[in-house]
DNA sequence: TTATAAAGTTAGAATAATCTAACAAATTTG
DNA sequence: CAAATTTGTTAGATTATTCTAACTTTATAA
């Protein structure tokens, strides 16, 4: 049985293979935050416990059960911030840091009855895919905003950034998951592009943010549940 | 900031003062299952925050703040147990396992929010009272079904134990929290008695589950919530 | 292609939570 | 009350997770 702080490490492994592809050693270190010692003596502990492939100066990789568990990890901490939003009534801004700790809670039954609740839902409420109980995550194909050409339609499907600071500046803007976004205009000077969306006509987002709205073109594909 | 280990001996020793009073060392050892010289050393560590009166071969006693620790992470877990049967839908008996995991998670508003979605509850599943946010513990005046006379009717308010195996019992003979139970007698020989109830015009309950239930003899009183 | 920088490793120490073995104090009891 | 028992304490070790300091290997770049 993994403890919270191993899982924790086999999260962020399988995130950055996600991202990534090669993982190594200084990636993982910074990602947790701790020293490259004690990265170096955790991942020689997670290769014991055969979560882990580790060679002397060679990347990371997850074995398939490393793998599983991380997976399931994941499972768990996004069926939990749809939980908090959807049953709970908490807003998208305010989950992430429940879900840390309570996806560390050993209690099948317990993220099984949440599934049903929510009516086995696919995705996290920022869009983020939930791994099955496989351990199997859906790749999504989204594109983000900002390789949208103007005159197209959208249909505003995840982020690629959930921080507090940026669900916040969502709000402010009334931007949710789910909103078709008209692509009125692009500037090329500094990314910048002016979209329309239900009562906002003309609304300017920063390249920044444009960088991080992920979208799909085709405005039929599926609704977010 | 508290361990759970921390948390977890600071509520047994709240337990322990709310049914001894005087608190040994060797009690708080055996309740946590660890050995004397573990519980002797974070007795110490429990003295250094501040949470225990400590002295070598004294009784141990909490301090204000211990208390008041101890009594927010009991609210925790008996919100999160009422939590889990009025909304998650789960049996009293499946609830405690994972309450004993999520009493730990530090989210105010988690909790705050349970109490709101409850509508307050006063006790949780088994009857036993919910500190309120100060750490105050309502004292319960219930007495043992056992020690009812024949002839009278009581309200079943609490369970004075709550394993899953004697909840799995009171489930098999529909007894639940809230039924009003009529003595139809006693039996002196081994502390049996006949009970009726609902659809149940005479059951026999041994000595044993007797002394468990916890009734109220004024009908009328406060229904539990 | 060798020197510098970056990345990775080892050694050694600290803290938390646990244990067993050995001993001391307090309590119970004949 | 003194012997026996229970209770509590100390010492010393173990495992998990973390650190800093020192060193080595690999990668970069002049």
């Amino acid at each position: 049985m993994a403890s919270p702080t191993e899982e924790n490490y086999l999260k962020a492994l399988f995130n950055l293979a996600n991202s990534q592809g090669e993982i190594t050693l200084s990636e993982l270190a910074s990602r947790l935050e701790v020293s490259l010692p004690t990265a170096n003596s955790m991942v020689k502990s997670l290769q014991k416990s055969n979560w882990l492939n580790y060679e002397k100066y060679k990347p990371l990789t997850l074995t398939p059960e490393g793998r599983r568990l991380a997976a399931s990890i994941i499972r768990k901490h996004r069926l939990t911030e749809m939980f908090l939003v959807d049953v709970m009534k908490f807003g998208w801004e305010e989950v992430h840091e429940v879900a840390e700790q309570i996806e560390h809670i050993h209690a099948p039954k317990f993220f099984d009855r949440m599934d049903e609740m929510l009516g086995h839902p696919a995705a996290d409420p920022h869009g983020s895919p939930i791994p099955d109980i496989e351990g199997k995550l859906e790749q999504q194909s989204y594109v983000p905003l900002s390789s949208v050409l103007p005159g197209q339609k959208v249909q505003l499907l995840a982020l690629s950034n959930s921080s507090a600071e940026f669900l916040e500046f969502l709000n402010s803007r009334g931007l949710s998951l789910g909103l078709t976004l008209t692509v009125i205009s692009t500037e090329r000077f500094d990314q910048s592009m002016v979209i329309g969306y239900l009562e906002h006509p003309s609304e300017t987002l920063s390249g920044k943010v444009c960088e991080r709205l992920l979208v799909c073109v085709q405005t039929a594909a599926a609704k977010i549940t």
